[in-house]
DNA sequence: GAAAAATTTTGAACAACGTTCAAAAAATGG
DNA sequence: CCATTTTTTGAACGTTGTTCAAAATTTTTC
């Protein structure tokens, strides 16, 4: 019966994903070793390239799971009946909140750049516009005669800020300010956004 | 005489660093070769390690020849007698441009992580530090009522932003997009910014 | 249920890296 | 010109990801 078969290599699969899972988050993505990965769930080393493309399909599915955890995590900060600027705020705490406790994992999200040869698959791109979608309600809120494409582009570019604010106060050299100091600092920079939106809004 | 050796060590050096430049900006850094630099120069594969520590050194000194490209590009487009936000503006569409020609460059900068054990020396990061400084100049005019360390923080957080809406916008999926539509994507970021920033300054 | 056929799993072997270091080559100095 | 020191070399090593013929297992057939 195929139906054992196909049990078990999904089975394998997703203990495979759940031992990277881990070694990601203790280790950090470039210490993951594919020798590491197949003894911990205790199956030969080809194994892995029976349920995986290779190394950087595994990869792939650990970041799809924690984009989920993200999403997870984001949606449920939401609260609808608060000020654009207040929800757009409490995204990006709540961004700033997933990348300090999942570090490693957070990092493995953009850190990971498949081989040229071998792009990310479209499913996988597509898991990231969710972020974008979550952040163009605010924004429509805040912009309302704006266009969709022009919003949708908005969107995207304020993620890029956030993201690229909560990356380098982690990654920078003044890790040592505690985290309630990029808190805030996070907070004034979109409070002055959605402050500066507003005014050119009207 | 230790005159001649030293001389020839420092040549040696530059070629290599020269060459692992034309590699890196040809075909991006990942696909950096200690085989392929050391035949560039015309050197034995062992020569590479008697000038640098590692790969990474090597890498290290390519970033650091590229950022005071970055410098000098930078500090050229500024005008000392525009107003704040024009001059902040000026900045990011000069980054952006950077980013666009140099493309392989300057993902270098951001893509290469030294080993966990090996970090990058401190005259490296210390290099990283003028565009914080290049930032906080306008950004006094604009808000100058704010504490030196208050502006610095302020500085950095500023380039987070407009380094995270450059990288966005050039790797993400949206490539399609003709150069002048992110540059107007990046000023209208920046204006808005500088507008909020202004308003709650009053 | 045993033998044959098909399938799955295995891990030794391979290629491509960065890095090392004994030996060769070159430079120095007396 | 030879001895000594210094510099350069590239074969060899350890560690990767990946492959694939063979072993182990499962399924099918009679």
């Amino acid at each position: 019966m195929a139906r054992k078969t196909l049990e078990k290599r999904e089975d394998l699969k997703l203990r495979l994903i759940e031992a990277a899972r881990n070694r990601i988050a203790a280790d950090g993505l470039s210490n993951l070793r594919a020798r590491d990965v197949t003894q911990d769930v205790g199956c030969a080393l080809g194994g892995l390239y029976t349920v995986f493309a290779d190394l950087d399909d595994l990869v792939i599915h650990v970041n799809s799971a924690t984009l989920k955890a993200l999403e997870a995590s984001l949606t449920l900060t939401e609260v609808r009946d608060h000020s654009p600027a207040d929800r757009l705020r409490n995204l990006a705490r709540g961004y700033l909140r997933f990348a300090v406790t999942h570090r490693n994992l957070w990092k493995a999200l953009f850190d990971h750049r498949p081989p040229d040869d071998r792009p990310s698959p479209e499913w996988h791109l597509e898991e990231h516009m969710f972020l974008m979608g979550i952040i163009a309600e605010p924004l429509a809120e805040l912009q309302p005669n704006m266009s969709e494409t022009a919003r949708a582009i908005r969107a995207r570019t304020l993620f890029g800020a956030v993201h690229g604010v909560v990356s380098i106060s982690l990654e920078g050299r003044f890790v040592g300010l505690p985290i309630e100091s990029l808190e805030q600092e996070l907070d004034d920079f979109i409070l002055t956004v959605a402050a500066g939106a507003a005014a050119r809004q009207a």
